[in-house]
DNA sequence: TCTATTTTTGCACACGTTTGTATTTCTGAT
DNA sequence: ATCAGAAATACAAACGTGTGCAAAAATAGA
């Protein structure tokens, strides 16, 4: 492995101070036509690449921006991020995703990581752990901006892209209730998160208003899995207190109440109703096919993205005002 | 915003010398107990962070891996990204995840970056459109460690993880002659990229071994959507050509090829014997299930880390041995 | 040709850290 | 009290790049 050649390199080659080098190679209109393009070539010959971590020891530019979510395989992540890794790319800007594995102590030192390599920006959907916000502090007690999306942090000053997960879970209850649906359960998520905490809410506010009398069941997990799916749905048939429809916060929960349901001759919608959270890429394949709330995905990743480079260009904007943005009900067979 | 605290900062304050400092800072026997003690809490109290920009300047340590994918959003390489993640996280390391978009020139672009900021080794599936490997000969060039998995680069001399795509595919194809399918057409990607290539080189094999004479169709395309899926189905049974089966590389294929036969009337495994590559998650509540072949995710990320931390920790093994995994064709209802 | 102006290049320092070597301070034995 | 040796610390240079300022070179005007 030969040395990387660097801009000292080119100086000395050609004769000539590493300062015009540099200047040369960023097109600095202070440098002679001649001697740029003797430089650019040269460059170009050898294969010279910049070392970033010189540049951004110098404290100019920085192009890289961090992107932390509790799970890379999880359909509703993967596909913001995805689509995130594409306008950042667009734009110039690189995107480093991190997993938090919905760990709090990881993300911490994720955000250690990303303060250590002087990261420009960060956005975040933060872990189902975390409860405290310091090490986002943290973060910006070095200057780096963060925008948080879907799941966030309430107590801190920064942006913020929520999902109105309040009004559709209201309506969506209510769109139930009015198909006669009388004995609801809600299946979701430790409530000490803002997306769990509005969904339930909801919910309790449609239950109210129509002033039902049964004493609905809100499991609340943690373990969003096919399996742990089925075994919810078994001990709610086995409780006396058997729902007749249920909302659901995930769509792999979802997939294991489905498999289970079958599995156990219930018959959907007829003897259980269905909506569940999420995007159902090709619904028409599974049957019955789901009634799903779903995410506008593209649009948290667009928000999110441009509320970043906001804070990135111009630190002053710290516009707090939160964004919501509107998911969806989508009926389908299921209710 | 106020300025980071650096070790010399540390310095001044302690009224010790930041050579000093930095040897406390990294537990170097050489100095005193005492004076350590001093510097980690003062560091600790002051939130003091590494400057890694300056540390990997200096050439010292470097924990970085670039992790290279076509798509994010697609469960393959989600999976396979999730897994790597942990993985590399529990050894001490950090993981980046780029994606390029299938398109060889950002391949390219997410290569200069990786080079630019010195990550300490890449792991890599590479773009439909790739078919040079200049670029990661470069990153050779600089001294990166770079590790294929599953679509490869084959003209260059580095560790790859491959899946036993010929035998599993001539198996496949086998077992739906056994059962009678005699007409069957293959949907898959371009054969330049080695994965593609082996299934085809399977598929033809079984088909001359068992010397059918019917026609067979071979679809090759390179938009593994849905809704393409569809309209392959729709051009197969409209074409003269029509199969009474299919093994397709895309799992969204198979899923656009579901959702067409259904709307179709055309009754899947009795009109349409039908095997897909590729994990389906909760296979159980797709009407008729379908048989696939999954792929060994879980042996790819380890290989593939394993073999890319022996080469950044000791670079004289340059083991070019290619590893191959079994993937499992696993029986259900379609065919 | 000489001066004034503009264009181009060179110089030197800074960013924060690490490390080989020199220097100082401490320890203990005589 | 003296000195050798060990322990602890200080010094200085280096990694590669960017930038304000000074110096030099080129150009233009008379």
């Amino acid at each position: 492995m030969k040395k990387r050649i660097t801009i000292k390199d080119i100086a000395r080659e050609l004769n000539i101070h590493h300062s015009t080098v540099s200047r040369a190679l960023r097109n600095d209109p202070r440098v002679n036509e001649k001697t740029r393009d003797l430089v650019l070539t040269y460059a170009q010959e050898h294969e010279y690449q910049t070392n970033m971590n010189a540049v951004q020891l110098r404290g100019t530019g920085n192009n890289a921006i961090a992107l932390i979510v509790p799970n890379i395989n999880h359909s509703f992540f993967s596909d913001i991020v995805s689509k995130l890794t594409n306008l950042a790319y667009e734009k110039g800007y690189v995107i480093s995703v991190f997993q938090s594995n919905e760990k709090y102590l990881q993300e911490k030192e994720i955000i250690n990581t990303i303060i250590q390599h002087n990261f420009a920006g960060v956005i975040v959907s933060i872990a189902k752990d975390t409860v405290n916000s310091d090490h986002f502090r943290l973060l910006q007690k070095f200057g780096i901006p963060v925008v948080f999306f879907d799941r966030v942090c309430e107590d801190i000053n920064s942006p913020k892209v929520l999902v109105n997960n309040f009004e559709i879970t209201l309506s969506a209850t209510e769109y139930l209730i009015n198909k006669n649906y009388k004995r609801i359960a809600h299946i979701t998520g430790a409530t000490e998160i803002n997306v769990f905490r509005d969904r339930h809410r909801g919910y309790i506010a449609a239950i109210q208003k129509h002033e039902l009398e049964y004493k609905y069941p809100i499991v609340v997990t943690d373990e969003f899995t096919v399996d742990h799916g089925k075994k919810i749905l078994s001990d709610l048939i086995d409780s006396q207190n058997t729902p007749d429809a249920i909302i659901c916060s995930s769509i792999y929960l979802t997939m294991g109440i489905l498999s289970e349901s079958r599995k156990r001759g219930i018959n959907i919608p007829a003897d259980l109703g269905l909506i569940t959270f999420g995007n159902i890429l090709a619904s028409e394949i599974i049957q019955p096919q789901i009634s799903s709330i779903e995410q506008p995905e593209t649009e948290i990743a667009e928000l999110s993205f441009e509320l970043l480079e906001n804070l990135i260009t111009d630190k002053s904007s710290l516009n707090n005002n939160d964004k919501v943005v509107k998911s969806q009900l989508i009926i389908r067979e299921s209710c």
